[in-house]
RNA sequence: GGUCUGGUAGCUCAGUUGGAUAGAGCAACAGCCUUCUAAGCUGUGGGUCUUGGGUUCGAGUCCCAACCGGAUCACCA
């Protein structure tokens, strides 16, 4: 690594001078700015009080013993306490040399025990939203960005399959959907117990309003709270599914079957979904599988003291003295909740893969209970429930503020994909791109330019941030989006196809030579592509990955634009540039794969 | 109310061990296509980094306080 080295050469000439060691962790490096010359700095001002010099004096001396013992440092200069570091071009060849035909440039070799990467986790009773969506990309992409840095990923997929809500939808299919199914009606699934699930809301809402008080409006809050309550419970819609859900835990025959067949029609809409947007799963959990599993954690958690049971029978673990509240495990019925289950297909995850760490993507609204949820684990003695991480999102927000299912304020995932795909087809048209392509050909384009699109814009945002998607201003196509990253790689490709079509040959030698700026500026940038690798998988951030492929698309076209290429008439540079090109070319198709972007050899 | 989290250009966002004159894109305006793909490139304008203190050679970045927003604190999942 070039800072380690250049560490090791500046403390070596510091002892030199000083007869004294400085300390290691104080040798910071960073880019030098463009408008001085030089590709590193070293900040000074640290060791300046040390040797009792003022700090251009010291960068000045330390330089120039620096320049004496490493022939890497071909110059030097100091502006204040700045010691600018110009790196020998043979440097940067060497790199490249080595560097220019590995495939897959970065990626480490996978091994050690596994991470399992939860994500994704729908309801059966909606089709996806704009949430979702982020919460797939996510998912999918930091475990691509994991496994690219050498882990070992298993991605797995959490269904809610069951419960009350799925019982709405199938309550309010049995009573008026007269026998409809996605192929009488055409409908995709997932959307069509979607749309039972809200006839459900809105019928019992008319109800609702029938079994409420008169002067329901006149009451405080709490009043309205209790008298809501009250007409919930004695609601017939709602009993009736109630009574559903005891018949669906009774393994009523007749419940089961609608439940099996009503699902199926979701699970069908889902994989449309999942494949379109390129998302895939090692293993698929059922909660109607598991959701009794953490029960056994409970009882031991009873018989070891650590849990306590109510004089209601309701069973709690007190977390008062971690600065928590109590936590209910167990209902007064003896029924499990969320976190109950939780904890069961934690413990049944570790079991079946032994991995170093679980990963949950789960929206931010959750940071509370996945707290509480590592706490308890290790309570009941399992220590790796410290090895649970959060892996929390922000939730994506319309100019009217939150997405709300009831209020039909959502952005749904098939529309949005369409939409996407069909401005790309009318963008391209426009532009007179795909004049060349036969129409399945321009179709699968429009997919990959529309969806390219889609998940640039949710993944450059941080993930742990809110962010902002305006319907009514579609996702862009020009400037720092996926589009233009997939545009430079194909303008690259087709640079690549004309240098064949010339007979321009790769030469296995690199010639040697001088670096113009630009040149030289994206051989850099490529060279700090492992260490951007790194930190994005550390910090589960897929907008690192992002970031450097828009900076380095963005170096590539300022290149492109002032440098010819195939018209360059000295051979030598000719040939470098061409590799050069070869090389961004394969770093951009290898970074934006992890971020699920397809990139297109012409567009 | 407690806890967590955010506040950077008109808008969407970068800015990660504290460093030099805070950066992109969009939008606006002005240029560049008979020459390797103009989904591109170049330039102009646009900022009290919410506010006030503190730490130090140096703070958008760290600490404290205030203001504004969001989340959460369910016998829902």
């Amino acid at each position: 690594m070039l800072e380690e080295v250049l560490r090791q050469l500046f403390i070596k000439s510091f002892k030199n001078l000083y007869a004294q060691e400085p300390p290691v962790q104080q040798v910071n490096f960073q880019k030098t700015r463009p408008e001085f010359e030089g590709d590193l700095t070293i900040v000074v001002f640290p060791f300046s009080k040390l040797v009792a010099r003022n700090p251009e004096q010291l960068a000045n001396e330390v330089g120039a013993e620096m320049l004496k013992e490493s022939s890497l440092i071909a110059r030097f200069n100091v502006v204040k306490g700045f010691l600018n570091l110009l790196i020998s071009d043979a440097f940067w060849f060497d790199f490249f040399k080595t560097h220019r035909c590995v495939e897959q440039f970065g990626r480490k070799e996978v091994s050690g025990r596994p991470i399992v990467v939860e994500y994704s986790s729908p309801n059966t009773n909606k089709p996806l939203h704009l949430g979702h969506i982020r919460n797939n990309l996510l998912g999918w992409s930091v475990s691509e960005i994991l496994k690219a840095n050498g882990q070992h990923v298993v991605r797995v997929n959490l269904v809610n399959d069951r419960g009350i809500h799925i019982c709405k939808s199938m309550l309010a299919w049995r009573k008026w959907g007269n026998g409809c199914t996605p192929e009488s009606t055409g409908k995709k699934g997932d959307h069509l117990i979607g749309d039972f699930y809200v006839l459900f809301d809105k019928e019992f809402k008319k109800e609702l309003k029938e079994l409420l008080p008169p002067d329901f409006d006149t009451l405080d809050e709490k009043q309205q709270e209790a008298a809501r309550a009250k007409a919930e419970d004695v609601s017939p819609l709602m009993q009736e599914a109630r009574e559903m859900l005891r018949k669906w835990e009774a393994g009523d025959a007749e419940v089961r079957n609608l439940w099996n067949t009503m699902n199926g029609w979701v699970y069908d809409g889902f994989d449309v979904t999942y494949k379109r947007l390129g998302v895939s799963f090692e293993k698929i959990y059922y909660e109607s599988q598991t959701y009794l599993l953490g029960k056994e954690l409970v009882q031991e958690g009873l018989d070891k003291g650590v849990l306590y049971r109510r004089e209601d029978n309701s069973v709690w673990c007190d977390l008062r003295d971690e600065g928590l509240d109590e936590k209910l495990l167990l209902r007064r019925d003896g029924t499990s909740v969320y976190m109950t289950q939780d904890l069961g297909t934690a413990q049944l995850r570790v079991k079946e893969y032994d991995p170093e760490k679980l990963i949950y993507v789960v929206g931010n609204e959750q940071i509370y209970h996945f707290d509480v949820l590592k706490r308890v684990l290790v309570r009941l003695g399992r220590e790796w429930g410290k090895q649970i991480e959060h892996l929390s999102y922000g939730m994506v927000e319309l100019p009217s503020g939150k997405m709300k299912s009831r209020e039909g304020t959502v952005v749904d995932a098939d529309d949005l994909m369409d939409e996407m795909v069909a401005t790309a087809k009318a963008v391209s048209e426009e532009l007179g791109k795909a004049k060349d392509l036969s129409a399945e050909e321009a179709e699968k384009l429009y997919h990959v330019i529309g969806l390219g699109a889609l998940k640039y814009f949710i993944l450059k945002v941080d993930p742990k941030k809110t962010m902002l998607f305006n319907p009514s201003e579609s996702i862009d196509f020009n400037g720092n989006t996926g589009s233009f990253i997939q545009y430079t790689h194909a303008r690259i490709c087709s640079v690549l196809r004309k240098a064949a079509e010339q007979g321009i040959a790769f030469e296995n030698e690199v010639p040697a030579g001088d670096l113009l700026p630009k040149e030289k500026e994206i051989i850099v940038m490529m060279y700090g592509w492992p260490n951007v690798l790194a930190q994005a998988a550390e910090n589960r951030s897929p907008a690192m990955v992002a970031n450097f492929i828009f900076d380095l698309a963005k170096e590539f076209n300022q290149f492109y634009q002032e440098c010819s290429i195939l018209k360059e008439e000295d051979v030598n540079r000719r040939q470098l540039r061409l590799q050069i090109c070869d090389m961004v070319s394969r770093l951009l198709r290898n970074a934006a794969n992890l971020l699920g972007m397809e990139m297109p050899e012409r567009m």
